[in-house]
DNA sequence: CTGAAAGCGCTTACAG
DNA sequence: CTGAAAGCGCTTACAG
């Protein structure tokens, strides 16, 4: 458990100054080629590593950059994660995770936490009423890609999905099918400034066959559990309810257990349709008739939009806005 | 944008040295009550927040703890990489993440740029053959937990599931239910040193029955297409094949829908075990009977090896092996 | 109870 | 092409 080699110990073994091993390490340029190539053969033989924690100090750059989720248990995220994560070691950065519950006091922490560490940039899937805490970052300095949110700010970008175009599918294939008693589940965790879901599906439901017969509306945990509680909720405000938009397919997959443990079949009684296409909404019975959000496209987008706000600081970046698709299975 | 205030700072304003500042903000004690609250006066009006990247440079400690995973989208992960985030948090480390693809180039990578970032330790599970790594980076200094695999070495500590009293629970079920022609689906990312389940599975028939009748073996990815193409593999060596152990919940989705697919009922034709416990597994049809691995329980332990770890550098640390449990649903 | 000095391992700006 | 000096923002000895 010797000491790790230092520049020092390089430029000893050398015997140039550590300055001009530095040149060399970092490909400066400005050396002749015997003494890169007797400064790299030191650096192999020592094993020497440049320490970025020293080099951070300095160059105000550490190489990390910090993804803040809000919960790594929702089954939408881990795919994003491991794009971003995948992405980010692509460009020489190495992440931090932290997960916030949604909670703005726990944002606030982690962001802290990684400000003082020096990330280089943040990738975030923001709390409940956060958006200020970002503002006050994006103006100090720190590179920030806002997910699923849109704000604008210094050192602030802007990715989502077009999940009010998605509601609108939505509508259009409940409609089509024949439904006539609509119901919308939302999620507790997510503000009125985000349903654009939502919003997307009672605006197209207005716009084709105008807005008598308002679908019911209920409120719930993102979950399973969650969903099962949201279609007894519907029920109870309209027990003929034939047709059912759900905030994700975790909350479509509980609809659905709720709808049949009533007696109804899914989809001849009750459709369902989903959002997010998760891994398990193919394998579930009746496969899930869903909102596809392309993850990978998301996490690409992510990355280059932070990628562009370290490389030219104080800029504003144009608000990107990915494309959804209906797919069409069993629930509805 | 300004800069971010430093002991100077908020020593300057105060009149006193950086050195009595440091005293105050480290709670070293050796000051006056009247220092100390001009001191942290000063700090709130000035906004000072320590720079960590300082002070690792000079303590060898910064605050942060990689983890080293397999693959996030593997359903079993998230909850572990949850619970281990938050844990750690709770201790007042920030988590750096990077997964593998059990590809053990990846892994020195993602060793090396945790380490010249100066983690105070790693959990890691491990890729393919890569125990000497682990030595190695152990033997440097750098305390590490193991997930799911044995090694000795000074500041390495290994947690793990009882695997092998898993299979022989799956064994023990699928007998009782009567199943005679048994088959194994094995994951290709699983080296035969991690076999334990299947071996548990092997061993606790061989005592049961005797060894006539040797199971059907598979091998595959472990993914829903992994399973299904597993028990096609299986299918072809024991046409009558009445009962399997899959490797986890993932294949054995996948061998219930190659089964369905293929005209046989589950469980009445083949009955079929998985192992994890993911959330999806009490959602499919037929719900899944597996072996449930407490993943809260796993995060808590490898946080708390770690943190053992990391305050008495050189330790050696007992493995410990957590007990899992047969969950009976619908496949077996 | 308090502070001046040295230094962690690098990079930056400058001189030759 | 090369190097001596200063300094990033802290902590660690040590002295008073």
């Amino acid at each position: 458990m010797d000491r790790e080699a230092t520049l020092h110990d390089v430029a000893g073994k050398v015997g140039v100054s550590p300055r001009t091993v530095s040149r060399v390490v970092n490909d400066e340029g400005g050396y002749s080629e015997e003494t890169r190539r007797k400064v790299m053969e030191a650096v192999e033989e020592l094993h020497y590593r440049p320490n970025m924690v020293a080099r951070a100090l300095i160059t105000k750059r550490s190489g990390t950059v910090g993804l803040v989720g809000g919960d790594m248990t929702d089954p939408f995220f881990p795919a994003l994660a491991e794009g971003i994560q995948q992405r980010a070691r692509g460009a020489g950065q190495t992440m931090f995770f932290a997960s916030t519950g949604s909670d703005p006091e726990r944002q606030a922490e982690v962001l802290r936490s990684f400000w003082v560490r020096a990330v280089d940039g943040v990738i975030v899937f923001p709390a409940l009423d956060s958006i200020d805490q970002l503002t006050d970052y994006g103006e100090r300095g720190l590179p920030i890609v806002v997910v699923d949110d849109f704000l604008e700010a210094p050192n602030v970008a802007c990715v989502s999905f077009d999940l009010e175009g998605g509601g609108g599918l939505a509508a259009k294939h409940l409609l089509k099918r024949g439904c006539q008693q609509m119901g919308v589940i939302s999620a507790t965790v997510s503000p009125p400034r985000r349903r654009h879901r939502e919003r997307g599906f009672l605006r197209t439901l207005a716009d084709i066959r105008g807005d008598h017969r308002p679908p019911a509306m209920a409120q719930t945990d993102p979950t399973v559990k969650g969903g099962e509680a949201g279609l007894a909720q519907l029920l109870a405000q309209m027990p003929d309810l034939d047709g059912v938009f759900a905030y994700n397919d975790l909350v479509a997959i509980g609809a659905v257990r709720a709808a049949v443990a009533s007696g109804r079949r899914v989809p001849e009684d009750i459709a369902v349709v989903g959002c997010d296409d998760i891994e398990m909404s193919s394998y579930v019975t009746p496969a899930l008739t869903t909102i596809r959000l392309d993850r990978s496209r998301l996490s690409a987008e992510a990355v280059a939009a932070l990628s562009d706000l370290i490389g030219s600081p104080g800029a504003q970046r144009e608000t990107v806005v990915l494309p959804v698709e209906l797919v069409v299975r069993e629930s509805a």
